[in-house]
DNA sequence: TTTGTGCCTTAGCT
DNA sequence: AAGCTAAGGCACA
């Protein structure tokens, strides 16, 4: 095994990988367990910081570390907040949650899938989907790991093959996707060279892709901080925290939230969403 | 142009 | 037990 303490404070390790961003985290003992490309890592929260264990050989960690982001300064990031009473109450909830920086692929593929869907039927249809097409991860750990597919190996597949795995009419999409991304006619790479909106609106051209997925691969995978992605949640958080006396209309609601969280709306976006979740699993029912 | 509706699957909850 | 809903998107009225 080769190990590592990032020195990381203030970093909510529980609530950042339990938030709804990535869904190949599970919490086995003690630590977290989950796999981040070709490889099974074990993390768990010390007081140095973030203890971090793989396979052998491993010294270069920065693909860890990116996607980790152990380096932000998430104090700054904080400072770009609008300083109104809703957005303390989330900072205060959980300071010290991150945005993790994804694989592209994997995330877009991932929140294509996430459509009405909660977050742990997400879990169990990429579950099922890397056990039977994603490369075997050579790890001693039991259950044995895998791989997220690959777009050549999901475009391999039929449309059949991905339904089994539960994606219900989520499969001719995510089908779509690959095939045109491993062919090169569709090119995510060079999506994240271009500005915010015409970056957005690239991958909204991908069948199955509307707004709301779009901002998670712009804002989990891409690093565009202000992306702010719109869902029942978020909904729900900005007309009860925002808009109490009156219903806002979609597009009232679209509008502030591209506006009124800065820079790093985002992050923002992470706390409320987090804030709302946490805060209604702990009140029972609200 | 904006807003509402039904449909697309599946599973867990009530 | 049938109905509802879940990190949506899309066509259509």
């Amino acid at each position: 095994m080769s190990e590592i303490i990032l020195p990381v404070q203030n970093y909510d390790l529980a609530g950042t990988l339990d938030s709804g961003q990535a869904f190949r985290w599970s919490r086995p003992g003690p630590g977290w367990t989950g796999i981040i490309g070709g490889r099974v890592v074990r993390l768990a929260a010390v007081a140095a910081g973030i203890r971090a264990e793989t396979v052998d050989g491993v010294t270069d960690w920065s693909w860890l570390t990116t996607y980790l982001q152990t380096d932000v300064d998430l104090a700054a990031i904080l400072q770009t907040f609008p300083k109104d009473a809703p957005m303390q109450a989330a900072v205060a909830a959980s300071p010290g949650l991150r945005l993790l920086r994804q694989d592209p692929w994997e995330c877009l593929a991932s929140f294509m899938l996430s459509s009405t869907k909660q977050i742990v039927q997400i879990r169990q249809i990429i579950a099922l989907l890397c056990e039977r097409h994603g490369a075997r991860i050579d790890d001693p750990g039991d259950p044995p790991a895998f791989a997220f597919p690959t777009p050549a190996q999901i475009a391999g597949l039929s449309e059949d093959q991905l339904r089994a795995c539960k994606m219900g009419f989520r499969a001719p999409n995510v089908l779509a996707a690959a095939r045109r991304i491993d062919t090169g006619e569709f090119d995510l790479a060079r999506v994240s060279t271009l500005p915010h909106a015409e970056a957005r609106a690239e991958l909204m051209k991908l069948a199955g892709v509307g707004g709301k997925i779009a901002d998670c691969v712009l804002l989990f995978a891409f690093g565009f901080n202000a992306a702010f992605p719109v869902d029942v949640w978020i909904k729900k958080a900005l007309q009860e925290l925002y808009f109490p006396r009156r219903r806002a209309s979609e597009k009232r609601l679209q509008h502030f939230a591209a506006t009124h969280f800065g820079s790093h709306g985002g992050y923002a976006q992470q706390y409320l969403f987090h804030y709302m979740r946490t805060k209604k699993t702990a009140r029972g029912r609200g």
